[in-house]
DNA sequence: CTGTTAGCGCCTTCAA
DNA sequence: TTGAAGGCGCTAACAG
C-alpha cells in the first residue's frame, strides 16, 4: 500500500497542506514542522504522487520523445542520451514514442498518445507526411522538431550541407576528382538528412568545377549493403578514387566490403563517412561528425521552457523575443582518421592530384 | 485550451458518465449515443486526459525501465525496442530511467521516481549495491529484472554460461587448444555477464581437459581497447590460436587492431565476440548471439501481467501458480561468419589439430 | 442503457 | 506560519 499525504499530515501532527508545502519546499512552513514531516514521510516511505499533483497544477512533469525507427539505432540512442541530459536537470521525465512500422505510425496517430500526456513532443529525424505534420501542430502541444524542415515552429538541426560540403572540400584539397557519392535507399526517416548531404557533395564539387554526374550517386539498398555498393564502384567505366557516403553505417559495411576483396582504403580507395558512429573510431573511418547529444541536448533545451511557459503563460513575457521560434543549427566537424589519403597515381581509373584533366581510361 | 469530457458531453447532448463509457468503448452504451459522443468528441478535438483517469483508476499506463549506462549503448536501445515491441500491445507508455554516472545514480535512489509514477519497474542489466536492491523492493511495485541474478524476483536472463561454453566448445571442435578469454575492466552494469561468460569458457576447457591458466585471461581497459588486448596477446609466450572476447563491441576493436598490424582472421588467430551486435555481421564477426529483443519482449510480458494485477488484485488468482516469481533463461546461438577457423599448424605459437600437446616454443 | 453521487491525491485560493 | 475548503478531470458504485 502506498500511503498518502494524508498518512503523513497524520503522522506528523499537521494538515496536508502544510505536507505538501514542506515537501515542495515551497518556503512556506517552519524549519521545525519541515524536519517533523519529513521525518514521518521517510518512515512512511512516502512519496508523492505525481499523478495527483499532475490532475492539479496541469503539468504532467514529462516530455515525449517521437522517435522514428529503432531505438537500437545509433542515431537514436543517442539522441535519446542527449535529451535525458538535460531532462535530468530539469526534473522532468522521459516518454517514449517509437514509430518503427506502419501499424505504429497508425496507431500513433489514430491515439495520439502524447496528447495531454507530456507537456512537450520532440520530433526526431522524421519524415512526416504534411497530414501528420498538421495532425502534430493540431495537438496544441508544443513541439521542437529535430533535424526537420518545420518552418514556423522551434526545430535544431546539425548543417548536413555544410558538412558534406566540408567533407569534399578536403576530398578535393587531396588531390581527388573522381567522387562518388553513395546513398542508402529506405532509411526511414532520414531522409531530409540524406538529400541535405548530397545537395552539399554537389555544390562542392560544382563549385570546384569537377566533373560530376548521375551515375557517380551510388546507391545501397540497405545501411549494410557494402556489397551491393561495392559492386556498383566496380561496374563505374572509370573508377572513382573517392567514396563519400551518407552515413557511416553504411560506409563501414562499404569498407568492409572492400576489404573483403582486397581493396585497401585509401590506398585504392578513400572512404569518408557521415555522423562519427561510436564504431567509427574502432574502424578508423574518416568521417564527418555531428554531435548528435548536442542536438539532443539543445532540443530539450529549447523543448523545456516551452513545456513551462505552455502551462504557465506568464512564464512566456519573460524571453525576450516572444515568439520568434528558434532554429538551432550545430556545426559538423571533419574528423580525419585512415580512410582518406590522397588518390593514388598509377592502377585503376587514372587522377591527377593537381588538375582535373582526365584522359584514357584502363578498362 | 484543451476541453473536457464536460464539454463534449454538453456537446452531444449527455452525461459525463457517458462520454467517459463511451469512450472508452465499455459497451454500455447504446451505438447511436456512442455517435453522438464520438462525433462530439472528434468536432472539439478532445481526447481523455490520462492524468485524471490515472488519478481515479490508480493505473498509470506507464511501465518504467531502469538502465544502466547510455541509451545509445547497442544493448540498452535493444533492449528497450523489445520493451516497447510488446508494450505497445498492452497499451502502455514507455517511461525511461537512466543512469549513467555516479550522480544519475545517487538521484534515483535518493528520490526513487518511479515509485507511483510507474506500474512497473523493469531493471536491465545492472550491478547494484545490496542497499540498492533493498530500496528497489522499498518501492513496493513490481519489478522485472533483466540480466541479473536476483532471487525471489521475477527475471529474465540470457544463459551466459551455455553461451560461452558452446562458443569454447566450436573451438575446441576446430582444434583449438590454446584459447585465450577478453574481458573488459570497466563496463558499468554488465558484470554478471561478464563473469557468467568466462565461467562457461572456463567450464567447457576444463571440461574438455584443455591447459588453461590465469595468464590467459586477458583484460582490456574499456570495450574499444583492441589496441592493449593485441599488445597482451602478442606478449604471450605461447600464442594463443583463438580469443574469446566478452562482447562483440570489444572483439570488433581486437579484430580491427589485428588487422591494423596484419594479423588474419582466423589466418593468423580465431576471434569470437559474444552478442550479435549490429556490426558483427558487417565485418563477419563469428559470435555468440543473444537475442536481445526476446529479452526485452520477455522482460515486459512478465512485467505487463504483473502491473495489472498490482491494481487489480483479484487478477492475480486467475495465473495458475499463484505467487512463484518467475524465471525465464533465454538460449543463444551461435553464429558462424569468417572470424573463426581451424588453427593454422605453422608459424607463431604451434598448436596441434588434435592434440593438447605442446612442447617448444617459439619465442 | 443512462444519470447521480462520491471520491482518486494533491495544490491553490482564502482565512486565521 | 498554518489550516479549511474547493476543485483539477475522470471513473466507479449505485440508482433508475
Amino acid at each position: 500500500m502506498s500511503s498518502s499525504m494524508h498518512d503523513v499530515a497524520e503522522r506528523a501532527g499537521v494538515s496536508i497542506t502544510t505536507v505538501s508545502r514542506a515537501l515542495r519546499q515551497s518556503g512556506l512552513v517552519s524549519p521545525q514542522t519541515t524536519a517533523r514531516v519529513l521525518a514521518a514521510a521517510q518512515e512512511l516511505s512516502f512519496s508523492v504522487s505525481r499523478t495527483a499533483s499532475s490532475l492539479a497544477t496541469g503539468r504532467t512533469g514529462r516530455i515525449g520523445v517521437l522517435v522514428s525507427g529503432h531505438l537500437g539505432a545509433w542515431f537514436n540512442g543517442s539522441i535519446l542520451d542527449g535529451i535525458y541530459a538535460h531532462l535530468r536537470d530539469s526534473e522532468l521525465e522521459l516518454l517514449i514514442y517509437r514509430i518503427n512500422d506502419h501499424d505504429e505510425r497508425e496507431r500513433f496517430f489514430a491515439t495520439l498518445p502524447a496528447r495531454r500526456n507530456a507537456e512537450a513532443l520532440i520530433v526526431a529525424s522524421f519524415a512526416l507526411t504534411s497530414d501528420e505534420q498538421q495532425r502534430l501542430q493540431d495537438l496544441s502541444m508544443p513541439l521542437v522538431y529535430l533535424n526537420q524542415p518545420v518552418t514556423g515552429a522551434p526545430s535544431v538541426s546539425i548543417d548536413d550541407v555544410a558538412g558534406a560540403r566540408t567533407g569534399a572540400r578536403h576530398l578535393l584539397h587531396l588531390g581527388h576528382r573522381r567522387i562518388a557519392f553513395v546513398q542508402a535507399a529506405d532509411q526511414t526517416g532520414f531522409v531530409y538528412s540524406a538529400a541535405r548531404r548530397v545537395q552539399g557533395y554537389t555544390a562542392e564539387l560544382d563549385a570546384a568545377g569537377v566533373q560530376r554526374s548521375e551515375q557517380l550517386i551510388l546507391s545501397a539498398r540497405s545501411v549494410t549493403d557494402g556489397e551491393g555498393v561495392l559492386a556498383q564502384y566496380l561496374s563505374q567505366p572509370e573508377l572513382p578514387t573517392a567514396l563519400m557516403v551518407e552515413s557511416d553505417e553504411l560506409a563501414l559495411s562499404v569498407m568492409a566490403a572492400c576489404w573483403r576483396v582486397g581493396l585497401r582504403t585509401p590506398g585504392d580507395v578513400s572512404v569518408l563517412g557521415f555522423d562519427d558512429h561510436a564504431m567509427a573510431e574502432t574502424f578508423g573511418l574518416s568521417t564527418v561528425a555531428q554531435p548528435v547529444d548536442v542536438l539532443g541536448r539543445e532540443a530539450a533545451a529549447l523543448a523545456v521552457p516551452l513545456a513551462a511557459g505552455w502551462a504557465d503563460p506568464e512564464q512566456r513575457s519573460s524571453s525576450p523575443e516572444p515568439d520568434l521560434p528558434t532554429t538551432l543549427t550545430v556545426p559538423t566537424r571533419l574528423v580525419l582518421r585512415d580512410t582518406t589519403g590522397r588518390p593514388r597515381r598509377r592502377s585503376a581509373g587514372r587522377t591527377g592530384s593537381d588538375a582535373a584533366t582526365s584522359g584514357a581510361r584502363t578498362s
